[in-house]
DNA sequence: TTACTCACG
DNA sequence: ACGTACGTGAGTAAG
């Protein structure tokens, strides 16, 4: 028979391996109390991997019990050098005992000694009273305790793998010495950790040979006089004293007085019910999904709020199928929908599936996507007015219902919109991670269910699948209120209701109608080239002498700094710096300025020529491109599947490309329309400052304004283009959060004039000073910045001791409120836009979003009415204490219209 | 997957 | 003294 086990822990040990294994971290374990959760972490997934399949009869985990033990009595300096436990740990400590009690293990210390003696002295006792003892710990010392009853597991790095010690790895791994003398072996060479010396010049090495040959310390002072005369007699004899000293403090104590036996080690299984609110109190989202998914009952309700919203796991889905139908007629005037995709590009993806229903009258799943389209009650439920739909991600949801002719109406909830606009930083686009972070969590990521990558795979089994989209959908339905109240608290209703909702289904509108590209004219643009860029390529090969890699910076890098021997200015974590920037400073090497013609158009060929042909679509000759309206930090959109936000325009080489940008339609044309200065216009009126203000209502050059400001110029004095493009520089960097390096980098002056072009630019515009200075503190005190309409962006690292992170989060504060609030205007102008073209019962349409611009196509005999149209409804947004200003241009492509 | 480079506002 | 401009996406190389 199999003998009864005795687990024994490390718990000291252990927490400290856990809680420095992520230290690099440490900060981004914070429960929503403020408690730091690393340690925590790490030891839960130790208990959980050993304990858990462990199933032993007996277990403990040992704890230091204070400072002061029986080694320090003898050795006043035992663990003398060691820096104080952090805060960070010590605030753990309770919280990890308590996670270990509701594991079922219990907890034990004992004033005056260490948690390896009460493992050293229960192990023994375990041992004799014919248990097979582990013990778990994170200190290699513990092996003196091995034997053929007492396994010792040491963890490695990275503390979720083990060693484990049985007598025959000791023997392996101390070259055939017995664990008994691994306390021999620490008596010799000290311990720097615990810092008790040893015998001074003797290491590891020579300790193991000295203890092959003389067995123990006792037994080689006995034998000292045999050795030979040697500077290594000479260090033993000197260091007698430490090395029986340290030797017993090395040594665990087997015969401790606790005041506990082995019956008091029953191992109670794990106690799930009470885990819960554990977990929840310390935000381990992880370990409540688990919870959940084993059917325990979790509440959503969050401290901070008054909701009190508790959901079971148990669902209800049905397969809905044609002789079914009527029973979603019956679901009443709100219903949670979700329709699932085969891939993330909703224009091309294929419907796999869907679900609808409420937990009111349950659920109801089909892989029938037929079923949406005919004529069905499915169909009026989604149409109908009078029915609110609580989805995720409505955009994705308008667009792929739109490829099945369904015309989605009526969108109340969207929890993919509402999460971000609550808080921008947990921006996940999975609805299980989503629901998880908002503390629902009977719903599994995608990833969990259904693989990621190569194994990605939609379940084939019904229920299998149909279970998980209920969760979906009941995921989004019970969340509904709780963000509805949260935003309400935020006061960011307006912000989902007037602006981001509606503004979904005007993306949408935009993103289906796509922009027609000519192909024919990249495929020239293309030939063209592939011409140039062999002859460029061979050129270089030429000036460097043989062939090489062109683009890959490490080979550039070999060429230019060793083989060529110029000077390298710059360095990247990997090695030599070759960007534009390194590369300009040394543009008269004729190498170099191949290489730099030879970047921008491989650039302009790759990304632009053969990346826009590898997106048109077959079927309309357009690209489509999908606006990423839940990412940026600031909301601002994204551009995705091709990238229509960064087109090139700088460079004419590369401006060309819009060349292949054209109208759908014979006899129309492209309008642009953008914003000029919008974000030193929303700046001037954020920061009110009376002379940035009134550079603006009277329509003034405001970079050359702003260079007779810090440059001392009279008003109307001439300013040369040098000073203007400085004072432009000056005026960006203020939007960014301005450093005097930034600065001085950007403009090339020193540091120091720099810095006093700074100081006269807050001294003229005093109100941008003041605003500054405010804007950081808000954000100290709140936590978080916000646009004009209230859109939120948290910076925790407001208060991070490391001087960078707190510098970027300084700049962070004052430009998000300005990129984000001129967002928000052209959000508002797009969705107004859209208004009055439906309204005035224009063809034109409403095409692409780039920040401060907005691209439209429209029939030529449109033009004159939306050329006083567009710049009316854009200019009109918001009502700020300066004016708007809004310029248009046309032409029959891209290129032209500017 | 990560690093680098470069296109845009 | 610290080491910096803000916000993005995509292609290529190389581990």
């Amino acid at each position: 028979m199999a003998k009864p086990t005795l687990l024994l822990i490390d718990g000291n040990s252990l927490a400290f391996r856990s809680f420095y294994a992520l230290i690099n971290q440490v900060d981004r374990f914070l429960s929503h109390e403020g408690l730091h959760t690393n340690a925590l972490v790490g030891f839960n997934n130790l208990l959980d991997g050993i304990v858990d399949p462990f199933q032993p009869d007996l277990a403990l985990v040992a704890w230091d019990a204070g400072k002061t033990t029986f080694r320090t009595e003898k050795f006043d300096n035992y663990k003398g050098q060691r820096d104080k436990t952090p805060q960070e740990l010590v605030e753990q400590f309770e919280p990890l005992r308590e996670m270990v009690a509701l594991h079922g293990i219990k907890n034990y210390e004992l004033p005056g000694y260490e948690a390896d003696d009460i493992i050293g002295t229960l192990a023994t006792k375990g041992a004799t009273a014919g248990y097979a003892v582990t013990i778990v710990t994170g200190d290699r010392d513990m092996t003196q305790l091995v034997s053929d009853d007492i396994t010792v597991w040491v963890t490695k790095k990275g503390i979720s793998e083990v060693d484990h010690y049985t007598p025959a790895m000791v023997a392996d791994v101390y070259d055939g010495l017995n664990p008994k003398q691994i306390i021999e072996l620490k008596g010799l060479q000290g311990d720097t950790a615990d810092n008790y010396p040893g015998v001074a010049g003797i290491g590891p090495k020579t300790a193991i040979k000295l203890m092959k040959e003389y067995h123990s310390i006792p037994e080689l002072y006995a034998r000292i006089d045999e050795m030979k005369p040697s500077k290594q007699k000479e260090k033993l004899i000197a260091g007698e004293a430490d090395a029986r000293l340290s030797r017993e403090l090395a040594t665990i104590d087997v015969d401790a007085p606790l005041a506990i036996n082995l019956d008091d080690l029953k191992y109670q299984g794990i106690k799930y019910e009470e885990l819960v609110p554990f977990y929840q109190h310390l935000d381990f989202k992880a370990q409540l999904v688990k919870l959940a998914n084993m059917g325990y009952v979790i509440s959503t309700s969050d401290e901070d709020t008054t909701n009190s919203n508790m959901t079971t796991v148990e669902l209800d889905v049905r397969e809905l199928s044609a002789t079914n139908l009527t029973a979603i007629e019956n679901l009443g005037s709100e219903v949670d929908f979700y329709l699932e995709l085969d891939g993330e590009n909703y224009h091309t993806a294929a419907p796999v599936a869907f679900v609808i229903g409420n937990q009111t009258n349950g659920y109801f799943a089909s892989r029938d996507v037929e079923l949406l389209i005919e004529d069905t009650p499915l169909k009026r439920i989604l149409t109908d007015e009078q029915v609110k739909k609580n989805v995720f991600n409505t955009k994705a949801l308008v667009v792929a219902l739109s490829r099945l002719e369904i015309n989605l109406v009526n969108v109340n909830f969207d929890l993919l919109l509402a999460s971000y606009l609550l808080d921008t930083n947990d921006n996940q686009n999975d609805l299980g991670a989503l629901a998880h972070e908002n503390n629902f969590f009977a719903v599994q990521t995608d990833e969990e269910v259904y693989g990621k990558g190569a194994k990605f795979q939609i379940p084939a089994m019904d229920a299998d699948l149909f279970e998980h989209l209920g969760r979906k959908a009941l995921a989004i339905g019970s969340l509904a209120k709780p963000l509805f109240a949260k935003l309400a608290e935020h006061a960011q209703l307006d912000l989902y209701q007037t602006i981001e909702l509606p503004l979904s289904f005007v993306l949408a509108s935009m993103e289906i109608a796509g922009i027609k590209v000519d192909a024919e004219r990249l495929l020239q643009m293309r030939s063209k080239m592939t011409e140039r860029l062999a002859e460029l390529e061979q050129r270089i090969y030429q000036q460097a002498g043989h062939e090489f890699n062109i683009q890959s910076p490490k080979q550039l890098g070999v060429i230019l700094f060793e083989e060529m021997g110029l000077t390298p200015l710059k360095k990247t974590k990997t090695g030599y710096s070759t960007s534009v920037e390194v590369l300009e400073q040394m543009a008269d090497v004729p190498i170099v300025e191949s290489i730099l013609m030879y970047r921008q158009l491989a650039k302009i060929q790759s990304t632009y020529i053969e990346g826009l042909l590898r997106v048109i679509h077959g079927s309309d000759s357009k690209v489509h491109t999908r606006y990423l309206q839940t990412l940026t930090q600031t909301g601002r959109l994204s551009s995705v599947d091709p990238n229509l936000q960064n087109i090139p325009v700088r460079v004419e080489e590369g401006r060309r490309i819009r060349q292949a940008f054209v109208p759908s339609k014979p006899d129309w044309v492209l309008i642009s329309a953008d914003y000029s200065q919008i974000e030193l216009r929303v700046l001037a009126h954020i920061t009110g400052d009376a002379a940035m203000q009134a550079a603006f209502r009277q329509d003034e050059d405001i970079h050359a304004a702003t260079a007779r400001r810090i440059f001392g110029l009279a008003e109307d004095a001439p300013v040369d283009a040098e000073m203007r493009r400085q004072a432009k520089a000056v005026n960006f960097g203020i939007v960014y959060g301005i450093s005097d390096f930034g600065l001085a980098k950007n403009i090339g002056v020193t540091r120091k004039e720099a810095k006093a072009i700074i100081e006269t630019y807050l001294n003229e515009y005093s109100g941008v000073r003041a605003w500054t200075e405010e804007i950081i503190e808000f954000a100290r005190e709140h936590g978080y910045v916000e646009t004009i309409a209230h859109r939120r962006r948290y910076l925790p690292d407001i208060k991070a001791k490391n001087f960078n992170q707190r510098s970027f989060a300084e700049r962070t504060a004052m430009n998000s409120p300005i990129q984000g609030s001129a967002a928000d205007i052209i959000k508002i102008a797009m969705i107004n836009m859209q208004a009055a073209l439906e309204e005035q019962g224009l063809e034109a349409k409403m095409l692409l979003q780039v920040h401060d611009e907005l691209i439209f196509e429209a029939p030529a005999k449109e033009l004159t009415q939306l050329e006083e149209l567009i710049p009316r409804v854009m200019d009109s947004a918001v009502k700020l204490a300066v004016p708007l200003k809004v310029a248009t241009h046309a032409g029959k492509t891209w290129y032209e219209a500017k």
